[in-house]
Parts: C-alpha cells; structure tokens; sequence
DNA sequence: TATAAATAGGATAAATTTGTCCGAAATAAG
DNA sequence: CTTATTTCGGACAAATTTATCCTATTTATA
C-alpha cells in the first residue's frame, strides 16, 4: 500500500505530534528508537517532511523536529502521504494505465474508484492530532 | 498498491480469459502486445499464474495459455493477486507492524480496516468473466 | 522420427527502493 | 569566540523489484 518510508514517515510524524503536544522536540535517534526504524533513513524521510512543511526543524544543540501545536489538528495524514509517496496510491489507475478515468476506464476502474475515493477520505479526514492522542492514550502504538 | 508484476498479471489474465471465450490459446507475445508489458517479464509472471493454477498451459506446438471457460466467472481478482502479491494488501498492517489488531492496533488500525474490507471484497467479488466482457464489449481498456 | 513451435526455468542485468556513512552548516551555551 | 550538539545533504552500499536472454523441455504435425 503505502512505501516503506512512507510508512517510517507516518510513524515519525506521529511520534512527534504526541511529543509536540507536550512542547518537546525531538531528534532522529529517539524517533528511530520509538518507531522501530533504520535510524540514518528515518532521518532523510524527516528532512523530505521538513522540505514540505509537514514538520518543522530546528538545528543546532537543543534542535530537534516540531509540530506546531495549533497546527497538529489540521495536518492530515494526506499531507504526510504526499510529502513521501506522492498522491498516486488514491489518485493514478489501479492497472498502472496512464490514461485512466469515466471515458477510458481500465477493467477495474469503477470498482477501485469507490475504494480510492473512502482511502483518499480518510487520509484527508484523519489529523495527526487524532492519532497522536490515541498514541498517548495507549490505545494505539507506534512499534510492537 | 500492486506492484508492477501484480498489474501485469491482473491485465494479462483479463486477456487471456477474453480469449479463452472464443476457445483461443494465447502466448505471451500477444498478450505482452495486448497490455503493453515487457514480453519476457510477462513470460515469469504467466509462471506464476500457471503455478498457482489461476490459468492452464499447454506447452508445444499450438500451445499456450488460456483458463477453462467454465471456471472464468469462479477465478475471482483475489486469486491473481494473492498468487503474485500475496495478500498483504488486504491482510497486514498499513503502518507495517508484524502484530496489529484489535488488541494491539497501530495509530490507523481502525480507520485502515473499513478500506482493507472494502477491497478485500472487492477482489473477492469480481470474477475474471466480469472484467472480460468489459474488455470484449468494449466498455474497458487493456492498454492506452 | 524429424522438425518447428511453444512453455519452463535458470542466469544475469538494470532500475528502484531501502539503508549507511561522513563531512558541512547552523546554533545554543559557556 | 569556542565548543558541543544537531540538522542538512551528498556519496555510497545493499536489497529488492523489474526486465532481459538463452537453453532445455515439451508436443503437434508432416
């Protein structure tokens, strides 16, 4: 579904949405450490969120990566798809066709049209608030 | 969401089951031509499909592949891509974690479930002779 | 039986994705 | 101003996916 830096990107965003929360930054090494991921690639997704505004970056001693807090509802998970991954996952045809829609649809275009569309819904719907405060709560978790 | 490999298969077995209608074999040039793969990858991937017993080979002289035409509307998509893919698409966490489910869900678990489902039956659902007679009607296209 | 046509399958190459390493640039604090 | 800390960014390496090529095997027909 999603790339595997995508994936790493996604986890990190909401790692540190939940330590934003508490006005905390927080480097590569501990989002490797809590999100279970390569550490020098993790640290190369975050300079791509950075890059595209997802998140914010201080350097120096005492840096580290930030969320705006004000601004932790309305990212959505999209913006962190699109940084990494591009918007083909819920736009581009199912097939791999380059021309693809209502007039020259491939075999399974009106079949994967509902399916892209609920994806696309939901990445656009679901704020990085929302899944930070499931994290935090301990009712979701971010590595096994 | 499918890999390069998934969509050949999914297109090349959509061609041959148009043809299987007519009581013609097929060899992988014609379908490579037809959905416009590379012909030796097609080649591998039509393996696969064989192996999995999601189409019939006769090997020889006036061979090639086709799909018993009483088994068209029995082969649903799931069949194609679980034999190249796996079903990791419909099964598996989105954010990558090996355990995610109810008791221990990852950040989008719950969100992720209602979309995994919906394609899951989708695939489960639409039937090789469904998609074939779009292609043969002329509703769908194999290639731009 | 010989031949031509066709799939099967291994070896290999190219491209992309995933992952590592290290020096440069920036910055807070002493 | 110096130092320690931290992100930035380029070069490189490993792994996986995508793609090609060639030979072996099978089989219908002459």
């Amino acid at each position: 579904m999603f790339s595997k830096a995508c994936e790493y990107g996604i986890k990190a965003a909401i790692f540190i949405a939940t330590q934003s929360y508490e006005g905390k930054r927080v480097g590569p090494k501990a989002i490797a450490k809590e999100i279970d991921s390569p550490q020098a690639f993790t640290a190369k997704i975050l300079q791509a969120l950075v890059k595209e505004g997802v998140v914010t970056s201080v350097k120096g001693a005492y840096g580290g990566f930030e969320i705006d807090r004000g601004l932790l509802s309305q990212i959505k998970l999209a913006a962190v798809v699109n940084a990494i991954d591009g918007d083909h996952i819920y736009k581009g045809c199912g097939l791999g066709l380059h021309t693809c829609d209502a007039n020259q649809p491939c075999p399974v275009h009106n079949k994967f049209e509902v399916i892209r569309n609920d994806l696309k819904n939901m990445l656009e719907q679901t704020s990085l608030e929302e899944l930070a405060l499931g994290v935090k709560s301990g009712a979701a978790f971010l590595r096994v």
